[in-house]
DNA sequence: AGCACGCCGACT
DNA sequence: GTCGGCGTGCTC
């Protein structure tokens, strides 16, 4: 007899460990490692799902006469978890702390569920049900789509209006039933008709799948390119750091590398920071490669998600494209993993599992064999110190493609604005220099850092703030629905008329900081086209497409927008960049504000100037001579990199250290407190079990978290900050595992080196 | 997650 | 005395 040993899926502290079943010899053959089983858990022997990690043989004398239960039976009859999946999912189960089970789960599209039904022969059978709904999509029929809009109209009658509305919205692109029926008022009658006459064609979702009819040739390659290209082929190192400017042309040595692990046998993953904001990117890759690519994202369908799945696991795709949750796709021949834009924050995940991309992408690469590019233009501070100790690989593209230049910055001291009586957010050079571009017909991107620029409601006679009643925090005002929202608990309450506190009428709302702008940029150039691009107006499904669309075709002469401006767009005909106030993120309490700024200076800057003419970039700021905005003026990546090593070295910050945030968050704000001191206690305790009491120097005490409530819950933490981070793996494990943390009532999560630490 | 076991107060 | 409240702990 044999023994599976089997993670069951449940995820809490207690079940994140293996349990034992035995294998009925006549189920020996069917059962392999890393295949999904059914086996009975608890006092009710319910039957639970579970994931096979070992199989061990049974002695009979070991076992201690502890009953051990049968494995019931299998899901599929095949391994899902291959054995460098499993490896992966034990890997991040020892350094993020994330519970196997997240893990594996992360692997699978969520709607897999398991079913049982009886067979002929009696026996209980286990399968996965795959009855997901269809999603439909409507378009226009072919034969017209290269019609204008006008003779699309005339296609059906006059006194068809609810026609001409649909196929009004169609021309858009296509759309699902629902997204009709959120324009139009029953839609049903007039979608049929048209089908009927043929006018629409009714279709299964596939916009998962890209496969373009026409290819783009391969363009010539920069000498630049090619000897970065060598470089790369010939070399070993498992990771590579591509550091190329902004325009160096990054996007087309992916490519050539995709190419050739492509014909090497190997799938790609081609990672971006967010889908919705890279169309440009995803539709380069698509048209180069005359091969089916999937591209992941949360919003496709379920039914798609598992046909995707299906496909990559059976190594019918070999491109995929995705954001960091497609680094758990099924692939079992993997030869290239590229991230792109691998600074970005993106790539660190908030959810369980509490995974870091970079680290994970690393670990698979060694798994598989394969290699990983990372491509920046301003390299994390952790990537460019790895390459800088041989780590990685550093591959190096300085200057930009066909001699284009960098453009020119000019630093505005806003104080010496105040001074001379201008108190408005333009300098007057932002201010000529955009009247400039709009008599040129030029086009203009102006930045503004989010961050400190909510526009919180207050009562100008009391100072009353207005909190979210289940946060504590401010409410913020959204101008276009005329609410009050939390964005903590998306709570939303109507605006009231009178000061609650005192009564008075003086209460303050305005728009948020680029609602505002826009208001004011309308009001001096009266003239000006201006886009507005934040989370609040780029909700809607398709919305940040259809504005780059809009200013790409040059509908529009003024970009405004938060850091989705920053992104890697390419604009020939933006001359000019002006970034409203620097200081915004500089300013913020977290080790990584200057490297953050540095970054999103950097990258709006590389927006300008992409075409023929060169770019142009004005930063506002207080504080002109801060190192950070200097840098980023000179395009001087190293100079801001050693300035900032050292100032990371000298306070043990990472690269140096790791840091550990555990957070406890639960309704009653004393037992959440008592909680996290329980487990302070603990380390203490684990550290004088190892004689390392001296360790103590990088445990931060329990402290209450930067906004002290979220949704009705308070939330208390601990911050580790440690180069040994060995010993402090091995110690939060012990904690976590420990009976005194069994009494823990508050919820629990571990998140190693977080996003933000508050 | 469930479900049993057990320790305490209220109700026949 | 015993019924049931839920807090605590275990499930291969
Ligand atoms: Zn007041
Ligand atoms: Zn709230």
């Amino acid at each position: 007899m044999k023994i599976a040993k089997v993670y069951i899926n449940q995820t809490n502290f207690s079940m994140d460990r293996p349990f034992d079943y035995l294998i009925d010899r006549e189920m020996e053959s069917l059962i392999a490692v890393g295949q999904r089983v059914m086996v009975p858990f608890g006092y009710g022997n319910k039957p639970l799902d579970g994931v096979v990690v070992d199989i061990i043989d049974f002695n009979a004398g070991e076992s201690n006469g502890y009953k051990l239960k049968k494995v019931l039976g299998v899901v599929e009859n095949y391994p899902v978890m291959s054995c460098e999946q499993l490896k992966a999912c034990e890997w991040l189960q020892s350094n993020y702390h994330a519970f196997f089970m997240d893990n594996v789960n992360a692997y699978f599209p969520g709607t897999l569920n398991i079913k049982t039904k009886k067979d002929s022969d009696l026996k209980t059978r286990f399968y996965l049900d795959f009855k997901i709904k269809e999603t439909i999509q409507y378009s226009l029929a072919c034969e017209y789509r290269d019609l204008s809009l006008d003779q699309v109209l005339e296609l059906t009658p006059k006194n068809a209006i609810k026609q001409a509305e649909i196929l009004k919205y169609l021309y858009t692109g296509p759309k699902t039933r629902e997204e009709l029926k959120e324009v139009i008022i029953n839609p049903n009658q007039a979608i049929k008709s048209l089908l009927t006459k043929g006018i629409l064609l009714e279709a299964a979702n596939k916009e998962s799948y890209v496969h373009p009819k026409k290819l783009i040739k391969k363009p010539d390659l920069t000498p630049d390119q090619k000897n970065i290209l060598s470089e790369f082929s010939n070399s070993v190192d498992r990771v590579s750091l591509l550091h190329g400017v902004t325009g160096s042309g990054k996007t087309e040595i992916y490519l050539n590398m995709m190419e050739e692990a492509l014909e090497q046998g190997g799938t790609c993953l081609y990672l971006v920071p967010e889908i919705s904001l890279t169309p440009q990117t995803i539709n380069r890759i698509t048209e180069r490669f005359d091969q089916k690519a999937a591209v992941i994202h949360s919003r496709i369908s379920d039914k798609d998600k598992v046909r995707q799945y299906l496909e990559i696991d059976k190594k019918e795709i070999k491109i995929i494209i995705g954001a960091r949750s497609a680094v758990f796709s099924p692939f079992r021949d993997l030869g290239l993993i590229i991230i792109d834009e691998e600074h970005e924050n993106t790539y660190k995940s908030q959810n369980r599992p509490r995974y870091d991309t970079i680290p994970l992408a690393c670990k698979l690469a060694e798994f598989f064999n394969a290699k990983v590019v990372l491509g920046s233009a301003t390299p994390s501070m952790v990537s460019y110190y790895k390459a800088s100790i041989g780590a990685y690989r550093l591959l190096e593209l300085p200057n930009r493609i066909n001699c284009m230049e960098m453009p020119r910055t000019e630093i505005v001291d806003m104080r010496e604005e105040i001074k001379d009586g201008n108190r408005s957010f333009l300098s007057k050079a932002l201010y000529s220099r955009i009247k400039d571009r709009l008599d040129k017909g030029e086009q203009t991107i102006l930045f503004l850092n989010k961050r400190g620029y909510y526009s919180f409601v207050f009562c100008r006679s009391c100072g009353y703030v207005i909190k979210c009643k289940k946060c504590d925090v401010a409410m913020t005002y959204h101008g276009k629905t005329n609410k009050m929202i939390c964005h903590y608990c998306n709570h939303t309450r109507s605006v009231e008329d009178t000061c609650p506190e005192c009564k008075s009428n003086k209460i303050k709302y305005s728009g948020s900081g680029t609602e505002r702008v826009q208001a004011l940029l309308e009001k001096y150039f009266p003239a000006a086209r201006v886009l507005r691009m934040d989370t609040d107006t780029m909700k809607k499904k398709d919305s940040v497409q259809k504005t780059l669309e809009l200013f790409a075709d040059k509908k529009a002469d003024i970009l405004l927008g938060t850091q989705m401006v920053t992104k890697g767009f390419d604009f020939e005909n933006v001359t000019l960049v002006g970034v409203l106030l620097a200081d915004l993120t500089l300013n913020f309490p977290d080790y990584r504000s200057s490297e953050r700024t540095f970054q999103l200076l950097t990258q709006v800057a590389g927006r300008a100037g992409r075409g023929t003419k060169r770019g142009e970039v004005v930063i506002q700021t207080y504080d002109p001579g801060n190192y950070v905005i200097n840098h980023a003026k000179c395009h001087d990546y190293k100079g801001f990199y050693d300035k900032e090593i050292s100032f990371r070295k000298t306070h043990e910050y990472p690269p140096f250290s790791r840091l550990f945030y555990v957070g406890f968050a639960g309704d009653d704000m004393k037992s959440v407190k008592k909680d996290c001191e329980s487990y302070h206690r603990q380390i203490k305790v684990e550290l004088e079990k190892r004689n390392q009491n001296i360790l103590i120097k990088d445990v931060y005490p329990p402290s209450p978290s930067g906004i002290i409530r979220i949704n009705n819950r308070y939330r208390y933490y601990i911050l580790i900050k440690t180069s040994r981070i060995k010993e402090f793996n091995d110690i939060i494990r012990a904690v976590n595992f420990s009976d005194e943390t069994k009494k823990i009532k508050s919820t629990m999560i571990v998140d190693v080196n977080p996003n933000a630490v508050f």
